[in-house]
DNA sequence: TCTCGGTTTGCATCCGCAGTCAATACTGCC
DNA sequence: GGCAGTATTGACTGCGGATGCAAACCGAGA
């Protein structure tokens, strides 16, 4: 037998125990297994039975303990989220939104944020411990980090980075096709020399753009072209910029930066640094579509990303497969919005 | 008995059953008694005994399961950290340092987004249905929830908000002393009249810095002041600057906006609606401190709120009451740093 | 009134690990 | 070599809830 409900229910300070689904049963005198189904949704229970569990429970202040329930079902009903420093958590929307979309299906989130991409193993393992169901990473791990996952069974989705030849699933925004469509008006608006403003070497993203932009210069014929690296942060935005300057000498045409913040780092550093001003002496651009971007003192022309979409797919993506562990990965990139800021002098939009 | 470990071990697709601590005492030939000590910290082990589990549990790639840990030692190791849409998220700081602290300590983070603050009745059942050993919230709670959440024995720091007259942990940045700060300084550089843009009315924080520098208005003898009031917007910004010229028919020699985003829009506003440059023209303050605040285009005159000490001091002082749960609460209030931007004239410096 | 099909309900077990207690294995020392 | 004392180890139980199975129940048709 069971232990009984305790008698001194009311005094004793902190640390009380709560009530289990015992208590509820002997104090609505049914049995455990009736609580146990009248806090689940597709069981059987009838209306009178379903009501005298529903006082005493209210009574007693019971709540199911999740921690049980995961340990028998299988299931956590928790799903990590990795994020790095390095993220564009210049959206907060991204991880906003992501825990508002989990949370509608019930879903609960545990936050893992790393301090450069690199952490992921001690970071993998918690995961593994707290038998999370499914994981949303805008991290890298590494193919034998893949694999032990894969091996435990649990579906990923990668935001924002995919692994070539990886049999997994992700959701992106098409970062080249957006650098390709930057580049190709400033091109056709007559833009000849080119600065590059990379993102940190480690980041995924970064890298992506980065090459996304030379590939279409090269593409274009363009070959004046100076490439300096960040962090993806505003004062290295104005340091690259005065160092795009000090190895050319003179200013690009363009400077193609890896993210909006960097971008308002060149636009400020080249009016105050250089005397230069976007867009009638200097064309630049970002990439993102962050708020300061709008910011009427910059006005950055840029690609932005289509947030709200992206989360919601990688929400509903990582649920489907933790419903069904056979669905087979699947990629989806998203295309990028061109905006037409007054940071760079573009060809005028066609009718 | 147990079950045996499956025959099977390498085949099956997914879903596969992951090691347990029998399989891995079975594979060691030990006890599983002998397998969970290995794998606590304070237990006693021999070594050769450690070094035969581990080779197995390393086999078998097994990790300790914490849900069923956490049943049995009544412990989560999860808190609950909860933010709204409204949580200055400017800084995403905020969250990644507090989950990192917490992660040092070997917590995790359970993480809950709020639409607006008022959503706090499902989450608030999330958060005991899951165990959390503690709550670090940037909501508001109601006394009743509060009294819920006291019953069950789980210590809370409130982030940037306390309750009057209310028992309860919080870490928090002193608004009104930078509140009074500012206008100090702005009627010391002899101005007299004033436009107030206040956060959205359920906003703790905005409230607090509302009535911070109205006080210290006052108490200055400040008698022509006109509020407006946002959302902490950048948008919102420009309109209440906007209202404000409608409200008054001419400029205030001072806008106090109550974060730096608004005091953004402001400036902006002033300068492409009105034609007034700051500080020139008009002197315009924030709060926050926050990233944009200081790119050289705005340059904000502002308060900074100790982001990283006040979230180590959260994470420690619920940490803390974790550990002992007889601690009685403790407020503990954070000094701003005045950060003399361009934004606005404030007296000169004394040495 | 009796039987049949379909619900409800209770019983017994198990999920994976931690901790208690008793049994056993060492240790040093006389 | 024998013994007290200590360090290890294993058997067993319980954390709180879900679920297969069988018993109990209910209503309706014969």
């Amino acid at each position: 037998m069971r232990k009984t409900a305790q008698s001194d229910n009311t005094s004793d300070r902190t640390g009380r125990r709560r009530a289990t689904s015992y208590d509820v049963a002997e104090l609505a005198g049914v049995s455990q297994s009736a609580v146990s189904r009248v806090f689940q949704d597709g069981a059987s229970a009838s209306k009178a039975m379903r009501d005298r569990v529903m006082v005493a429970a209210n009574k007693l202040g019971y709540r199911p303990n999740a921690i049980a329930r995961g340990l028998i079902t299988q299931r956590s009903n928790m799903v990590a989220v990795v994020i790095s420093k390095l993220t564009n958590l210049y959206y907060p929307e991204v991880l906003v939104q992501l825990t508002q979309h989990f949370s509608e299906q019930g879903v609960r989130v545990l936050l893992f944020a790393l301090e450069n991409e690199g952490d992921t193993r001690k970071v993998l393992e918690q995961m593994l411990q707290f038998r999370v169901d499914g994981i949303l990473t805008a991290a890298m791990f590494t193919p034998e980090q893949l694999e032990t996952i894969e091996n435990a069974g649990i579906p990923v989705v990668f935001y924002n980075r995919t692994l070539k030849d990886q049999l997994v699933s992700s959701v992106r925004c098409d970062q080249e096709e957006g650098e390709r469509w930057l580049v190709d008006e400033l091109v056709a608006a007559g833009h000849r020399t080119f600065g590059i403003v990379e993102g940190p070497p480690d980041s995924v993203v970064g890298l992506e753009r980065k090459t996304g932009a030379l590939n279409e210069l090269s593409a274009q014929g363009i070959t004046d072209i100076t490439s300096v690296s960040g962090d993806f942060g505003y004062e290295t935005g104005r340091a690259c910029f005065a160092q795009l300057m000090k190895k050319r000498g003179s200013p690009p045409d363009a400077v193609i930066a890896a993210n909006d913040v960097m971008a308002i780092g060149c636009v400020d550093e080249a009016r105050e640094g250089f005397g230069l001003r976007a867009p009638e002496d200097i064309s630049i651009v970002g990439f993102d579509g962050v708020g300061p971007a709008r910011y009427a003192a910059y006005d950055i022309t840029t690609v932005r990303q289509p947030v709200h979409r992206m989360t919601q797919s990688a929400a509903s993506m990582l649920i489907e497969r933790i419903e069904d562990p056979e669905l087979s990965p699947e990629k989806r990139s998203f295309s990028g919005k061109l905006i037409r800021g007054g940071s760079a002098r573009l060809k005028a939009e066609d009718a």
